[in-house]
DNA sequence: GCCGTTTTCGGCCCGACTGTTTTCAGTCG
């Protein structure tokens, strides 16, 4: 039975929401509400699990988390609850916690239709707003009008079919068609998407853009035009919302060419970043918005780039990548910023699916051999590892396994002759083999002897727990002949949820031991994810970037890796597969 | 309530748009 302590990043973020709209109506500090505020979105922006993080004692290393909410976490933990925050609570209806999920309702709205309309049951508040707006009983209250009404209708309905967080390929596919459409005006200068795309975070909640133009009004009017408007959030001269046909909100922002630096800056955000920055500006006696910097005489200095603004605040440029407030102002400042790992560093991809039949369970490859050869070729690598899946194990005894696995090894050192001699690339003969759920692997030791070396990566029994799961691991990954350890959380973006093992204890294994990790490129799986690239940077463990491709095609997924790989802090020193051959033989002594 | 290479006390980012107003509150990013 799931015990009511088992209390998710997003149960408790809520929770602290909460609180904050709480404290609001209360008319409490506006900088305490903040403070609430600010700890319910690190909660739920952290990829670290909130629990795990209390058992070793450590939620205050979270920006936001003080020792007092710190406390109270800790009791919520322990029996369930927080008093203290059941006391804020009471005096409100819970009802009105629901409403506040709806894009336009805060808090102040969301009391009053409770207690206007005696809103009680969180279960049914949506419903029943829904039919106070269809009599006409919003439009008439005071405030309000049958426009605001109107509104709110169709931010229920929105919300209502709210999809989750898009990927990267969709949201940057989505960007281009606006950018093309855009393109298309005299008037507009130049557009750059911004926002999460810009910092190529994995998922993508709402697409911006940044438009420059010396006729914001036309540049706007052009912009009303467009095909794919569903809905006008808000219009004016300096930013616009819509939402497009597939319910993907889009902001826009108009600036002229002399101060575009600021906006860029201000546009990639992250808030947190942005809120950290402005507090730079504001110690030197300066304020920092989307317009430039304002001196002691707020008078406006303007940036026409965004290397000019942060050098003005005394820091290095920093990568769109790097800001999300964990650490890179700090490093700015003393002028130690990593240098990033790059696409053009990649030398090989060392996981890539054939369509070799080795009567696995799971998938085959869509691509032969030479097709992968040649599309590897076109990407000036100089190696390649085909890591098919194991056979499976239920349909096969030891011997056929091994039998399988000779016969691939014999077509693998065909191709490789003639590959190496033609186009010289070096060719490994690999495997992706599963994890068992007792940390054995699902080939015998003597067919692993066949390979160069082997990838071992979990596909079954996600849910054991945190002991478990790390010795399962580290079973594993003791073995000589396995390398590397694939997609390691598992994760599948929007669908399955990452594997939570102590994983402090994996990269200290990990980096004592010579393993490496990968950072797989799968748009659907970016694993591991940037937060714990980062986490695991300190104990200078070594990283490789695969695509996992399962067809030509996917051999491009390389760039989403890169991107994971970046926003974890990573320099190409840190990853294998940037070394050229003769250096990456020796560190996997082949 | 959080936080610190100017501070363990005294600060805490900055601005736009909408609808209802007649100068602004509420919401959002």
């Amino acid at each position: 039975m799931v015990s009511s302590r088992n209390f998710s990043n997003s149960d408790i973020a809520k929770l602290l929401k909460n609180i904050a709209v709480a404290y609001e109506l209360k008319n409490k500090n506006s900088f305490k509400i903040r403070a609430y505020q600010k700890a319910a979105s690190t909660i739920k922006h952290t990829n670290e699990d909130l629990k795990n993080l209390w058992q070793k004692n450590k939620l205050t290393s979270l920006p936001g988390i003080g020792k007092s909410i710190a406390e109270h976490l800790d009791e919520l933990f322990r029996t369930g609850k927080v008093k203290h925050f059941n006391r804020i609570l009471k005096p409100f209806p819970q009802a009105m916690f629901v409403l506040i999920e709806i894009p336009g309702i805060g808090p102040k709205t969301a009391i009053k239709f409770c207690q206007q309309f005696n809103l009680k049951n969180p279960a049914t508040a949506v419903k029943q707003l829904e039919k106070l707006i269809k009599k006409k009983k919003i439009g008439s209250l005071e405030g309000f009008g049958q426009e605001s009404a109107k509104n709110i209708q169709e931010n229920i309905s929105r919300f209502k079919q709210k999809t989750s967080r898009i990927l990267l390929p969709q949201a940057l596919t989505l960007s281009q068609q606006i950018i093309d459409y855009l393109k298309q005006s005299p008037d507009i200068l130049q557009i750059e998407p911004l926002g999460s795309l810009r910092r190529q975070v994995d998922t993508i909640g709402d697409i911006d853009i940044a438009v420059v133009t010396k006729q914001p009004q036309k540049a706007l009017e052009h912009l009303l035009k467009y095909s794919q408007i569903k809905k006008i959030i808000n219009q004016g001269t300096s930013k616009a919302s819509i939402i497009i046909s597939n319910n993907m909100q889009i902001d826009i922002r108009f600036q002229s060419p002399d101060d575009f630096g600021a906006l860029l800056q201000h546009f990639t955000g992250s808030k947190s970043h942005n809120i950290k920055l402005r507090q730079i500006a504001q110690g030197k006696n300066l304020s920092l918005s989307e317009y430039g910097i304002k001196n002691k005489q707020k008078k406006l200095i303007k940036f026409s780039s965004e290397e000019k603004l942060y050098n003005y605040l005394g820091l290095g440029w920093i990568p769109p990548e790097l800001r999300e407030a964990r650490g890179e102002l700090k490093a700015a400042q003393q002028h130690k910023l990593p240098n990033l790992i790059d696409l053009k560093d990649i030398k090989g991809d060392l996981h890539i699916h054939t369509n070799y039949d080795l009567q696995t369970s799971h998938d085959l490859g869509n691509s032969s051999m030479q097709a992968l050869i040649k599309k590897a070729h076109a990407l000036k690598y100089q190696y390649i590892g085909f890591s098919d899946h194991n056979p499976s194990i239920s349909r096969h005894s030891s011997q056929q396994i091994i039998d399988i696995l000779k016969g691939r090894k014999e077509e693998i050192e065909k191709i490789k002759y003639s590959s190496e001699k033609k186009v010289k690339i070096r060719v490994l003969n690999l495997l992706e083999i599963d994890i068992r759920p007792d940390g054995s692997l699902a080939v015998p030791d003597k067919a692993l002897e066949q390979l160069d070396f082997a990838t071992v990566s979990i596909h079954s029994s996600f849910r054991q727990n945190k002991n478990t799961i790390t010795n399962r691991i580290l079973t594993a990954l003791k073995h000589p002949q396995v390398k590397i350890f694939g997609h390691p959380t598992n994760r599948i973006i929007n669908y399955r949820s990452p594997i939570a093992p102590d994983w402090d204890k994996i990269f200290d294994f990990c980096q004592k031991n010579n393993k490496i990790l990968e950072i797989n490129s799968n748009p659907n799986r970016l694993d591991l994810p940037d937060a714990l690239v980062h986490q695991s940077l300190k104990y200078g463990v070594k990283y490789v970037i695969n695509t996992d491709a399962h067809d030509v095609n996917q051999l491009n997924f390389m760039s989403y890796g890169v991107a994971v790989a970046r926003r974890g802090w990573l320099e190409s020193k840190n990853i294998i597969n940037t070394l050229p051959w003769d250096k990456l033989k020796g560190i996997l002594n082949l």
